[in-house]
DNA sequence: ATATTAAGCGGACCGCAGTCCGTTTAGACT
DNA sequence: AGTCTAAACGGACTGCGGTCCGCTTAATAT
């Protein structure tokens, strides 16, 4: 079982994938990535995808859906990652820690994720509420948040100051601060710690 | 000095406004409010409005801007209100009040305003971090936020604690808990509360 | 009244995301 | 090899936000 559910974009489903449809994917994953970093995020648009990657247009969204689709492929494998290293990584980050480290550490790894990271996640996002809060990898950072704020004993609706805490390691958020606002990485972390730690004193 | 500064749509320039264009203005915000309450603000196009106000869509862009600015006129007399409300108003939310009470009634006002006016702030927010994050009344509230985090003794990196706290009472977020999961007002209102009480004890 | 001019106007135009549908083709079955 | 079919393909098309630029007109000066 995969810690990233299926998505359009990935050869995971019942039937095997057809040849053709595995070399465009191919074609069209390797094309996003040069573009990506040829132009950055904001400048690739999907018929320059299709183009450079010797497609048609039709092709690209049967494959990745929508643009934002195509940018959580993207991701997939870095979010993967992320899942792991929280999930079954070594503590602070991992199982084997307080809760309150565990948090500090899980928004530590945010922050360097969105340094990464942080223009393809926002694209990602990108019109649609649905997939910005309700996309797999939300949920699965949002219910590890819960968990956390549950073993720490905060058990007045965690599952709602769990969404808030989400709200603070939004990756448009941090990246408007970083750059907009020239805010210093380890000011944002510094702040985070400020924000948990306060948060779960006594309990 | 007004406290909504100045933004196109508003006639508050330095030279008076040619007729023709305040009638058109007129015309378009009318026409523009017809159009919100027929169709739900996400159906209103430009150049529905356009035709609707029967004026052309150069006009329709040059008054507002864009579709987000035109969202943000629309909004601006609610949100002129609503600063007053906690710049000037009784407490708790006005001052007089001590810091965390103020905090937890603009938490209130804030989810009130948002049932309220969610879909059109939502819409103002749209397609800019810039609009999203820099917009005059979102600077505002946050320096409001910040304002009473100092008040309240907390003293390390108000500033960023504040976007924090901003982030929580996000239009799009509390939307989508309100909408998408159900979550009821009071929720909201009861978990703000408990993370603000929580955030400003011992200080 | 007439001339001047800058603000205002309108709608054709552009680029982009996303859809539609007639055509092609991989793979399975005979 | 030949047939069949569902999946995949491609690119013309739509709808939208936003821009451009030649034309119109309100306000002012004479």
């Amino acid at each position: 079982m995969s810690l990233i559910p299926i998505r359009p974009g990935s050869p995971s489903g019942t039937q095997p994938e057809r040849s053709d449809a595995a070399r465009n994917r191919e074609r069209l994953l390797q094309a996003a990535r040069d573009l990506v970093a040829e132009h950055g995020v904001d400048a690739v648009t999907m018929d320059m995808l299709a183009c450079r990657a010797d497609v048609g247009k039709g092709t690209v969204f049967r494959r990745f859906g929508s643009r934002a689709g195509l940018m959580m492929t993207l991701l997939s494998d870095a979010e993967a990652e992320f899942q792991r290293n929280f999930i079954f990584g070594p503590p602070p980050l991992g199982p084997g820690a307080p809760p309150l480290e565990r948090l500090i550490a899980f928004g530590e790894a945010r922050i360097r994720y969105v340094e990464e990271y942080g223009e393809l996640a926002r694209a990602a996002a990108e019109h649609s509420p649905q997939n910005r809060h309700d996309a797999p990898p939300v949920v699965v950072w949002h219910r590890h948040i819960e968990m956390l704020l549950r073993e720490a004993g905060l058990d007045r609706d965690p599952w709602l100051l769990a969404l808030s805490l989400g709200a603070t390691l939004d990756p448009e958020r941090m990246l408007h601060a970083l750059h907009a606002h020239r805010v210093a990485p380890e000011r944002l972390a510094a702040s985070w710690r400020e924000l948990v730690t306060r948060l779960l004193k006594d309990c």
